[in-house]
DNA sequence: CCTTAAAATTCTGCATGCAAAGTTGAGAGA
DNA sequence: TCTCTCAACTTTGCATGCAGAATTTTAAGG
């Protein structure tokens, strides 16, 4: 739990490495297993070792990047348990989410909810050009409204340390039609039952809403098992909870 | 999440600093809104600033200390609403750890929780000699076991990251025999419910046994309401929870 | 006596140097 | 050819130095 708990005024070298590094392992240009010297990115970054090293502390505290004493940093490994866990965490912590989130939510942002939630239904019928990135922005905003409504700062911190990481997996698997569809369907659900201001119907929506994605990802990596995970489908989609 | 994911072999400077600096934090040798200077804490540890400022970082990311540019480190505050949240949190993490500990748990590590669920009785009722530090040492040993057997590492950073804080606000409260005598009747359930192999139940214990520990916290903060934290009762109590 | 301004001090943030641990590769021996 | 050893190289971890920001102290004015 880091720059969540300071807002965004932090801009020094630590904090402009910390996102830099962060934003190469989330984005897949750091795999698994990779060594980060120090002097390397330091002069990538163009600083010195000393607030890389600090960087590489917090990444470390935040699971992203093991540190071993004398040998330096490596960014974390993934294993198909990883994904387990991310998946069951996220049930758990973003249904909680959506049941504080309920009482919390003004008309306006329900019906912020209702129209991403449309969004998302429409790109998934029409499917008209990169529809499937219109879908993830919609997706992560519609999340991010809720979040921000149930107004718990660690809460937050927690989801966001696990839902960023499954970004690294995400060109493993494609949803299909019916997987998005039904994506599209729980997200025009929740607004019905944020409307409601029923909190229970809400937290349960969103927990199906994050089963159903843990079985469509785990169903993808049993589908590409065997290959090692450097192979990737053509195309890529990011995941849609 | 941190050394919890490296084992304990690390033991360099970085790391002394850090656990020192975290159990001054924990144990309320540093207050809430303390500086700590890196010079001050590098001298007291036999250590540079470097070390210490790296120490610093990973507590940062913790939330236990907040670090603002140009302005050092300071013990982060605590507020009502902080205990609010980590209850909240406490109550859906550790019931879904116990959940998923369920199928896990060994014969042997459920005698072990019944044992520490007698103990606790024991103390609640014979409070003898220093049975709140007894009732403390089995409570936590009987949370830990069932924060293990879940084999989440990163659940049990998360709950961690929200058990260790409200130590900071341990002093503030005493238990009545009640909820002592109520505390010790959930663990006794929960064995009962992890010896019945249900899921729910126990998850459901859990939930209870966080929700009546908040109840008891919010009850105690609000009648010592007025002083300031730094008053503190006579003889303090850690958590039964 | 209180408020404000500027100088002096303290402290942070970053760069750099160096010893020790780790890694790599060439060459000797099997 | 393979394996082991040792030296050269690389990289980490920590100490230290210094510029600039923040804080405190001092002093002057109202």
């Amino acid at each position: 739990m880091p720059d969540r708990f300071t807002p965004a005024l932090a801009t020094d070298q630590v904090e402009r490495v910390y996102r830099g590094v962060r934003e190469m392992i989330v984005d897949g240009r750091s795999r698994s297993g990779d060594h980060l010297t120090a002097e390397t990115l330091a002069n990538s970054f163009g600083v010195s070792r000393t607030p890389v090293r600090e960087a590489l502390r917090r990444l470390h505290s935040e699971g992203l990047v093991n540190i071993e004493p004398n040998r330096g940093a490596r960014v974390t490994g993934w294993s198909p348990s990883d994904l387990d866990e991310v998946f069951g965490l996220r049930s758990v912590l973003e249904s909680y989410a959506a049941e504080l989130a309920t009482a919390a939510l003004t008309p306006a942002q329900i019906d912020e909810i209702s129209f991403l939630a449309e969004e998302t239904h429409r790109f998934a019928t029409e499917k008209v050009g990169d529809f499937r990135e219109g879908i993830a922005t919609a997706n992560s905003r519609l999340h991010r409204i809720i979040i921000s409504a149930a107004a718990n700062r660690r809460l937050a911190a927690m989801i966001a340390s696990v839902v960023e990481l499954p970004l690294i997996m995400r060109t493993l698997y494609f949803h299909t039609e019916t997987d998005l569809l039904r994506s599209a369907s729980h997200h025009r659900e929740l607004a019905t039952a944020f409307r409601a201001r029923d909190a229970r119907w809400a937290g349960s929506v969103m927990r199906s809403h994050l089963l159903a994605a843990h079985h469509v990802m785990r169903t993808a990596r049993n589908a590409l098992e065997g290959p090692t995970q450097a192979q990737a489908p053509p195309q890529a989609s990011p995941s849609t909870a």
